[in-house]
DNA sequence: CAGTATCCCAGCAGATACTG
DNA sequence: CAGTATCTGCTGGGATACTG
């Protein structure tokens, strides 16, 4: 790969992380990752956009389909990815009220991104889980 | 896309969150997903990490490179990376103690997963700004 | 240099009860 | 059905002081 130099002593000449990785034409735009992450990194943002990036969703469908997550959180990531324009709320005024989730384009991209993360995942659990074991018995283990 | 089937209500066979995406083959993994954002969602794990990309980093290296962190932070994150097998640590036993961190191998493809959610941040950087400006004053500006 | 240990706060998240 | 309100607990994370 393209990192034999180790020279990262030299001043990162920003503020945020290393900003001169391959991706990043002349700036150091690696903090927005972590906005992403500030973003998406929620215990349940996943949950929610990839129920609803199948298209429209309703409140309690979401409430049976991530399970494990309580009203609140669900409000509450709700508003987020909305506030965020991840998702679009639309209200039915019917007698029963309806709302319906749907996951805007951007969401959709950011999905198709995930799956990279997914895959990355997906391939390296195992070796993960070992070095973690390996890790515990090496250090917590022996003490 | 293939999101126009609405019928999101279907069991989903897990107590995960959709399993049924178009990069899982049989089964529900995308519990995975919250695993990695779990691991590398932290605040600072992917500074570190981007920085141990480029090369062998020392640990105060690190700290001037990320700046904002502490030391307690960089050597909790550092620890966890490192446990996830993200990290090798090599220990230099010379008078002056000399640590030096270097992202494995995993940890470069993981980078490399990163590069499209930074992609996607950077693309939809300002559509998010203005969709929570327009947010914030339809919602909380006229109360 | 490379950590560890301690104190402390803020925000995330769970449970539950109430409402339009 | 689709929320909101409240109360509480846990963990992440910041600051600082000490150590091998």
């Amino acid at each position: 790969m393209s990192q034999g130099n180790n020279d990262v002593s030299v001043e990162p000449t920003q503020a945020c992380v290393a900003g001169d990785a391959p991706f990043t034409p002349g700036q150091a735009k690696a903090c927005t990752v972590r906005e992403v992450l500030d973003r998406v990194g929620g215990k349940w943002s996943i949950g929610i956009l990839v129920a609803a990036s199948q298209g429209p969703v309703r409140f309690t469908e979401l409430e049976r389909h991530v399970e494990g997550i309580s009203r609140r959180m669900l409000t509450l990531t709700l508003r987020n990815l909305e506030r965020d324009g991840l998702l679009s709320r639309t209200v039915y005024p019917t007698v029963p009220p309806k709302v319906e989730y749907t996951a805007t384009p951007i969401a959709l991209e950011l999905y198709d991104s995930l799956v990279a993360l997914t895959s990355w995942a997906e391939r390296h659990r195992n070796a993960i889980a070992e070095a973690r074991t390996a890790y515990d018995r090496a250090h917590g283990g022996t003490a």
